[in-house]
RNA sequence: GGGCGGUUAGCUCAGCGGUAGAGCACCACAUUGACAUUGUGGUGGUCACUGGUUCGAUCCCAGUACCGCCCACCA
């Protein structure tokens, strides 16, 4: 190593994050650094990614979650294990749906009049354009994860595995068919399921409603009713059967106006004397309460809507055709003129919405598919239980039990045209085949018989639940198989522990036999500053990309990181940002000081050999911060890594020992000298490595653009280095300068 | 109605049985010294409230209030 002092900086003034992210991020990939090696021995690590939806772009939540499960398996990887992020992307049935059809609406096409088959080469023409923004935009994160595994959940591969699920659940009698009430969306025109309904709180109004009972007019009973247009939908008014008011009226019948249908009398519980009037009217084809009403007391079930949520052929001809606000106006202007318009109260009500196109959900009589989530359930809530797969923090446990043990049966089925078709098929008769291809249904069939395969597609969740498998290539028995299931943690929000982890739980339960990860590490949500959730429709978003421009991708990954503690929601502020990216510099200058010092890494360098009480406290300071930093990362507290990382750094490395270093360093002592040059370089070395799997970034840089020629050693990836053990120091004759030392500081 | 979480400095948040912490903001001082994307020092807190356990509680327990979220239901 030159020694006149003259050599150049080799390190630029400051730290160019963006030519730096470009640089690394291609050098990654064209290093394979997140390739996992199924042929090696050494313990697997596996994360599975959580595809993000092929729709629009990445925000925060993807930034936070990308970021950890980066940061884990960029760790865990660097201890040795072997590891595999696998990367993919969800089709998002109903969200790509609803983006392809709105842009055939402002083409003015109607979806019906292009096809299936266009309607489909469009969709897979968004998907295309999209994911390929995504998977940009996940790059730009500094997400290293596997990228030749990526896969698609419409996959040739993962649709045969969503096929062999569908024919052998169909077969065990765990997915069926049922005319029952579903939630359907009027403007998307399909069945959704109950989480995908959203209840939002709407002023409205409680209307009563006088009905004369037949044969005597005089006598009449009054119903309090939120929906009055449902009432051309009524088979019945139900009385609590206890309630003295009303108990004499049960068997009777009313006339009900404008249809003037005969409709009786029940008594049933479900009718509270203290709501509304007392009694109620029962439109089983469009509530929930009423629908179970109805078949305890045998009354018809009069579907009153069309699929757009119009009403339709079952009602007064005045009536078809209207919306359903249009056909309330109508009824009670009905209602009013003729007289049978009791009184009116305001009413604030909670108004179901489909979570995807935001408009009025109804309770709809359909025959749909469904799964059998209450016994799919049991093995996968005992897995828990067990401790098979642990949640952290636990407390989300609870929420996976209570969910699980109350589970309804899941409406799987969707009336979409992207997505998996479901491998059914229907002759004239309406007799179904269920199987993993037309061939094989005609077979069961038999011959010459016309076969017609069910037009609908299975619930985006579906292929989603089998994930940790499909992903790995079963139904084939994989060498992935069987060295990546089950996987090592899930890392996600816990908005999605029921739409996804359980669903994961219940289909590795039942075709792998095993839990699909053994840890579930539930993250907070990025929220804006009024701590909603970031939305598109709300227009709250924080683009992370932005953020990063601003500040640098590994200032958002330290951000994210120290506010990471387990259990909180997150609220960013740019103010955080940027004190990670004055970290970053502060960082940077370090190295250039080590530099300008000429201190290179010798790596014959023994910790324990270091006998100046300061070299001796920085290195024992240095070991403990890596024990921090080790144990905080092995139990998901990323904020107190992200700490003791700062702390280490800002508050004893650079303002103490670095500047001490600058007498010591102008010693007489060439053998201080020396020591003392092999410890900063030795520290700083360790320092880099330990930062690298949060800034990944600036580590890279440093060591290769420092370090390495330093040495004249080839540039060899950081990521790809092992990670270093904490330095054991002999600290027994400096006993009291070590407590001075402390003490001062 | 059921459940979960929160309430700590002006702001965003850590902490957690033994003189209350960080960053930002604010104030003062410093400056071509690795670093103005800086350094040093400072102002600022009945740790929501009320009881209890304890030698000692911001921390544990019980309750109250307010805020947020999830689930269910509302004729």
């Amino acid at each position: 190593m030159a020694s006149n002092g003259a050599r150049e900086y080799m390190l630029s003034k400051s730290f160019d994050a963006k030519s730096s992210e470009a640089k690394w991020i291609s050098l990654w990939e064209a290093d394979k650094l997140g390739a996992a090696d199924v042929s090696t021995s050494s313990l697997p690590y596996v994360i599975m990614m959580p595809p993000p939806n092929v729709t629009g772009t990445l925000h925060m939540g993807h930034a936070l979650t990308m970021s950890l499960q980066d940061l884990l398996t960029r760790f865990h990887r660097m201890a040795g294990r072997n590891t595999l992020w696998q990367p993919g992307m969800d089709h998002a049935g109903i969200a790509v749906q609803a983006i392809v059809d709105a842009k055939l609406d402002s083409e003015n096409i109607r979806k019906e009049d292009i096809g299936r088959s266009e309607f489909l080469r469009r969709s897979w023409e968004w998907k295309e354009k999209s994911g390929g923004t995504i998977t940009r935009q996940l790059r730009s994160l500094g997400a290293a994860p596997d990228w030749a595994r990526e896969r698609f959940t419409m996959d040739a591969g993962l649709s045969e595995a969503v096929k062999k699920v569908f024919v052998s659940l169909y077969e065990e009698g765990l997915i069926y068919k049922d005319k029952r009430l579903v939630n359907w969306d009027t403007k998307l025109e399909t069945a959704i399921s109950d989480l995908e309904v959203e209840q939002k709180e709407t002023s409205g109004h409680l209307w009563h409603l006088r009905y004369s009972l037949d044969g005597d007019p005089k006598k009449s009973l009054v119903v309090a009713t939120t929906r009055p247009e449902t009432m051309l939908g009524d088979t019945g008014v139900a009385v609590h059967p206890n309630d003295e008011r009303f108990k004499h009226l049960i068997g009777q019948m009313i006339r009900l106006p404008i249809t003037g249908r005969l409709i009786p009398i029940v008594g049933d519980e479900h009718a509270d004397p203290e709501k509304g009037s007392g009694a109620v009217k029962i439109t089983p084809a469009h509530d929930f309460n009423d629908f179970e009403v109805g078949r305890r007391h045998d009354l018809p079930m009069i579907n009153i809507l069309n699929r757009d949520g119009t009403l339709n052929e079952n009602t007064p001809k005045e009536y078809r055709g209207l919306s359903v606000n249009e056909a309330r106006k109508a009824v009670l202007d009905q209602a009013h003129n003729e007289g049978w318009l009791e009184r009116v109260e305001e009413h604030t009500l909670q108004q179901p919405i489909g979570d995807r196109s935001k408009t009025v959900v109804e309770p709809y009589l359909t025959e749909q598919w469904f799964a059998d989530a209450a016994t799919l359930a049991k093995p996968a809530i005992r897995a828990v239980e067990s401790g098979k797969t642990k949640f952290v923090p636990d407390t989300q446990a609870k929420i996976y039990f209570e969910w699980m043990r109350n589970i309804q049966p899941w409406c799987i089925s969707r009336q979409l045209w992207w997505g998996h078709q479901i491998p059914a098929w229907y002759d004239e008769d309406g007799n179904v085949y269920v199987a993993h291809d037309e061939k094989s249904a005609q077979e069961k069939a038999g011959p010459g018989v016309r076969l017609e395969q069910d037009p609908d597609v299975l619930d985006t969740w579906f292929s989603s639940a089998l994930w940790p498998f499909s992903t790995l290539g079963w139904p084939e028995q994989t060498e992935e198989l069987k060295a990546y299931y089950p996987g090592s943690v899930l890392v996600t929000g816990h908005d999605i522990i029921f739409f996804w982890v359980a669903r994961m739980m219940m289909m590795g339960m039942h075709f792998m036999g095993d839990v699909p990860f053994r840890e579930v590490y539930i993250h907070a949500l990025v929220r804006d500053e009024t701590g909603a959730k970031m939305s598109k429709s709300k227009g709250n978003i924080i683009d992370p990309l932005d953020v990063s421009d601003q500040f640098g991708t590994d200032a958002l990954r330290f951000t994210l990181a120290a506010m990471a503690s387990p259990g909180n929601d997150l609220k960013l502020s740019t103010d955080r940002v940027e004190d990670s990216r004055n970290f970053v510099t502060k960082i940077w200058n370090t190295a250039k000081y080590i530099e300008l010092k000429q201190c290179s890494i010798d790596s014959s360098f023994d910790p324990g050999g270091v006998s100046h009480p300061l070299n001796i406290w920085i290195l024992s300071e240095l070991a403990s911060a890596q024990v921090k930093i080790e144990k905080a990362i092995e139990t998901y507290y990323f904020n107190e890594a992200a700490g003791a990382l700062y702390h280490f750094t800002w508050d004893l490395f650079c303002p103490w020992y670095l500047e001490f270093t600058k007498p010591l360093l102008s010693s007489e002592h060439e053998a201080i000298v020396t020591e003392t040059k092999a410890t900063l370089a030795f520290a700083f070395g360790q320092l880099i490595h330990l930062l690298h799997p949060i800034m990944p970034f600036v580590t890279e840089e440093l060591w290769a653009g420092y370090f390495c020629k330093a040495n004249g050693e080839a540039p060899g990836l950081l990521g790809f280095r092992p990670w270093p053990e904490a330095p054991v120091v002999n600290s027994a004759d400096a006993t009291e300068e070590l407590g001075f030392i402390r003490e001062l500081i």
